[in-house]
DNA sequence: CATGACATGTAAGTTTTTGTTACATGAAGA
DNA sequence: TCTTCATGTAACAAAAACTTACATGTCATG
């Protein structure tokens, strides 16, 4: 497929000259001055050997071939013009590709995004569930929700919300038994995410050395929080990922938690300004990550 | 009509590039180097803000806006690229037109020009009658057909044939008269064309100082030979102009006549290179003048 | 697993294109 | 005839485009 074509932009200052058969008028166009124009013109009739235009000392009038010519150019410039601006629109206004843990989505983003699309109907979000940090050049995703210390190198992080992680488990697990302090876990199965070594973590918190083994069944994402809500033990979580299950009474709380260093943190693309898209989500991810802190610290749970 | 555009070169480096799935592939096209289509495409993909590939180490994909934008993109460059291709094949093959005195026109071209028209079919010849030096700035003309001395500014002349001038008249005009000298002319009306003063100049190089009045009716053009042909005085005509006529029988040639320091030239604009149509009909001149001259030389009026 | 092949990314420097400025020319109108 | 309007051109300046050299990452192969 080649293609032989002179000087694109001498091609784009014939069809704006043509257009207004005036070089200065399509300086003005063009925002650049009839010099220009003039150039443009004359290097695109020697590039194709023949007259667009004939000079008549105070302007210019079209050849047959520069009509021919002009109609062809203004079709294929409107096009260019209209593909960009559509999709540049589109940017815009269309489609959000969010990259987002496993376990945040189905327990914290799918269960209140239905109050972001209804408030922005013309966008259309899409997940990306995805448990590494997001390679923005190697992903369709504008945005990502991640959970680490933000610092991450070639991405801007804006931290949406510090974590606490308290141990959860089925109502009906502990029922008759009493669990007051950690050692009163001894008994009971401890649920382990794959990718978090929090059980280890809150027992040192908790000053526990010996008597509770910090190993049991290994899950990958959500699903630890999953088995704890089929009584299977107890798993650590953090109150974004189990407000809902508290609220519905899936998961109790039996013991205290503590404060991580980590958060959750809304990651874009390194120096790049938010499209009107992304600026929407991200002032709804606020407001509504708010809710669900407002509701927890308000809650019997905090 | 304000487009708002980004780089063309570069809209043209994506499109290469998406088609190929290959920012290699589309610099071997562009006859340029990786580095400048990887260039290209960042500065695009920046001016846009948003991404038209996705990156993996070892190659690119095409995101679902560049693969929008690239059937657009396709569309309006092939677009471009058509018209531009079918002007130049039109200039090649399409059209030629003449500008040339009147006289000549009707007088010689006119009369020939079906061998031409008939030996070149997808040629159409348009005849630009015009009394003055074509200015090829302001005019459609491709190339000129004009009496000089060949020494005209900016264009590029070739030499058809040198002019010989000698009275002519209509065959009745003399019909029972004695016409043996110049002197002998006295009794007729001498007819004058008014670019040309060639009545002065005969009668100079015929030694005739008096009694021969070097005025006359004034006529534009063919006009004088046409008058002469009517039978109201003698006018002096060239041997191409007056060929046919000759030919004919509808003027006679009574006095001898002597050869001019112009001629007929071929002219076209300076420094400019034949198109195939030009060529053709450079050819063409040569060898139909060439005719006109070998008959003229041969006959009874040489 | 190491290495080579393949492909794109980037910065600095070079080349080409594009644009500007100043002056020139020609046509039209008062 | 003079002024205004519009395009043409050459020399110079600025910007865009391109190249070179080096870097990084992925994939395939031995």
């Amino acid at each position: 497929m080649m293609r032989k074509l002179p000087s694109l932009n001498a091609m784009r200052a014939f069809e704006a000259a043509a257009r207004h058969v005036s070089f200065t008028k399509a300086a003005d166009e063009l925002f650049v001055t009839h010099a220009a124009v003039s150039r443009h013109v004359r290097d695109l009739e020697e590039w194709l050997g023949l007259k667009l235009f004939t000079r008549t000392g105070r302007g210019v009038s079209l050849t047959k071939a520069g009509e021919k010519y002009l109609l062809q150019l203004t079709l294929a410039f409107d096009r260019l013009a209209k593909a960009t601006h559509d999709l540049m629109q589109d940017a815009q206004e269309g489609e959000l590709s969010v990259s987002v843990e496993e376990a945040f989505a189905s327990r914290w983003l799918v269960p209140h995004l239905g109050g972001f699309t209804s408030a922005h109907k013309d966008i259309e979000v899409s997940i990306d569930p995805d448990d590494t940090l997001v390679n923005f050049r190697a992903s369709q995703a504008n945005v990502a929700i991640r959970y680490g210390l933000g610092d991450w190198p070639d991405v801007d992080a804006e931290l949406l919300v510090r974590i606490k992680i308290f141990p959860v488990c089925g109502p009906d697990l502990i029922k008759g038994r009493k669990v007051e302090t950690p050692q009163d876990l001894r008994q009971f199965t401890l649920l382990h995410e794959e990718s978090k070594q929090w059980w280890a973590h809150w027992l040192r918190a908790e000053g526990i050395t010996d008597g509770v083994e910090p190993r049991g069944p290994m899950f990958q994402g959500h699903l630890a929080l999953e088995a704890a809500e089929a009584g299977q033990g107890l798993a650590l979580g953090d109150q974004v990922l189990v407000a809902e299950a508290l609220k519905e009474g899936w998961l109790i709380k039996p013991l205290p938690g503590f404060r991580l260093q980590g958060a959750y943190y809304l990651v874009t693309p390194k120096d790049v300004p938010d499209t009107a898209t992304v600026r929407a989500f991200r002032v709804w991810l606020h407001a509504e990550m708010g809710k669900t802190e407002r509701w927890f610290s308000e809650s019997e749970f905090s």
